[in-house]
DNA sequence: AAACAGGAACCAC
DNA sequence: GTGGTTCCTGTT
C-alpha cells in the first residue's frame, strides 16, 4: 500500500480487497451515507470522513483527514493490517463461500467502538436498517457533540457519560421504540463502571459474551455482533434470519435451532467463522434469500 | 389498512 | 433450558 497526501485527504494505492459499498452495506456499521458519486460519509472516533473506492485502479481516496488521522485511526479501522487474500483463500475451499466471497469481494470487518456498537446492535433488535440508522442519528444529534463540517449528521456519537445523564424521555423520542430502556441502563451500567468494556475485550469468546449478556438489551446475537465488529472476536458467528437462512438453505437443507447454526459455524469455518458470517449475510441480502 | 419484519425480555413449564 | 408471547415503528 502506498500512501499519498492529496487536497484534503490522502489517495492509497495498490490496495485489494476493498469496496466501500460491500464495506459499508454489510450489516456491521449503520453511520455510512452513500453519496451520489458512490463515495461514503460516515464518522468514527469523532471524525468525519469520506471514502471512495476504485477497485479496478486498486485506489482508494481518503476525503478530510490527514496521514496522523490515517494512522491513529483509519488504519486499523478499515483493518489494514490484516491479509484478507489470505483469508478468502482459505474460505474459498468451501464452493458456497467462493461463490459468497466473489460477490462481496472488497468487504473487511470494521475495526469499530465497542460502546457505540453496544448501543448500535441493541437498537438493532427486531428492527431494520433505515430505522436503526435513523434513531444512531437522532441518538448523536441530541446528545453527541456538533463537529465541522458542511452538510447534515456531523455529530459524534455520545459517549456512555452523555446518555447517562441524559433524560430517559429524550432518549424516547430517538425513534428506539422500547428499548430506550435498555439504552439509558446500559449507559448507566458503563458510565458507572459497572462494566469494564476494555477488560471484556481481553477476554475470550464466551467469557466476553457472558458478561455481555448481562447488559440489559444485550442477547445471544447482539452480544456475538458487538465482539466481531468491536472486539476483534473473529471466531464469532452472529446469527440473524439472513444468516439462519442462508446457513439452513446451502449446508444444512432443514430448519434448525440457533445453536445448531452455531455449533455448525464453529466446526466448518473455526477462527475465520466471522469473515465467512460476513460474506454470507451480504450474498443472502443480495440473493433476497428467503 | 391490516399484515409483516426483526431479537430480547419475561414468564410458564 | 425450551417455547410462546409481547414489545415499537416503518414499509408494503
Amino acid at each position: 500500500m502506498k500512501v499519498k497526501e492529496i487536497k484534503n485527504g490522502l489517495l492509497l494505492e495498490d490496495i485489494q480487497h476493498f469496496e466501500a459499498k460491500h464495506i459499508f452495506e454489510c450489516g456491521q456499521c449503520f453511520r455510512w451515507k452513500a453519496e451520489e458519486d458512490g463515495s461514503y460519509t460516515g464518522v468514527a472516533y469523532g471524525k468525519i470522513l469520506n471514502v471512495k473506492s476504485d477497485a479496478e485502479k486498486g485506489t482508494v481516496v481518503l476525503n478530510n483527514t490527514n496521514r496522523s488521522d490515517f494512522e491513529k485511526i483509519w488504519y486499523s479501522y478499515f483493518d489494514f493490517g490484516r491479509d484478507y487474500g489470505k483469508i478468502k483463500e482459505v474460505l474459498s475451499k468451501d464452493e458456497v463461500l467462493k461463490e459468497a466471497i466473489q460477490h462481496g469481494q472488497g468487504i473487511r470487518i470494521l475495526n469499530q467502538e465497542p460502546w457505540e456498537i453496544i448501543i448500535s446492535f441493541i437498537i438493532s433488535a427486531n428492527n431494520n436498517i433505515p430505522r436503526i440508522s435513523k434513531s444512531i442519528d437522532r441518538l448523536s444529534e441530541m446528545f453527541g457533540e456538533p463537529l465541522e463540517c458542511a452538510g447534515k449528521n456531523c455529530y459524534s456519537f455520545p459517549d456512555a457519560t452523555q446518555l447517562a445523564k441524559a433524560d430517559i424521555e429524550q432518549i424516547s423520542l430517538c425513534g428506539t421504540g422500547y428499548r430506550y430502556k435498555y439504552i439509558y441502563q446500559t449507559a448507566r451500567m458503563i458510565a458507572q463502571g459497572e462494566v469494564d468494556l476494555d477488560r471484556i475485550s481481553e477476554l475470550k469468546l464466551e467469557e466476553a459474551r457472558k458478561e455481555l449478556l448481562k447488559l440489559p438489551g444485550v442477547g445471544p446475537k447482539v452480544a456475538d455482533c458487538i465482539m466481531l465488529f468491536a472486539m476483534q472476536k473473529h471466531d464469532s458467528y452472529p446469527v440473524d434470519v439472513w444468516v439462519k437462512r442462508v446457513t439452513e438453505h446451502y449446508y444444512i437443507h432443514q430448519e434448525v435451532s440457533m445453536k445448531q447454526i452455531q455449533e455448525f459455524a464453529r466446526d466448518k469455518f473455526a477462527g475465520l467463522a466471522g469473515f465467512a458470517q460476513q460474506y454470507l449475510f451480504y450474498y443472502a441480502r443480495g440473493q433476497k434469500l428467503k
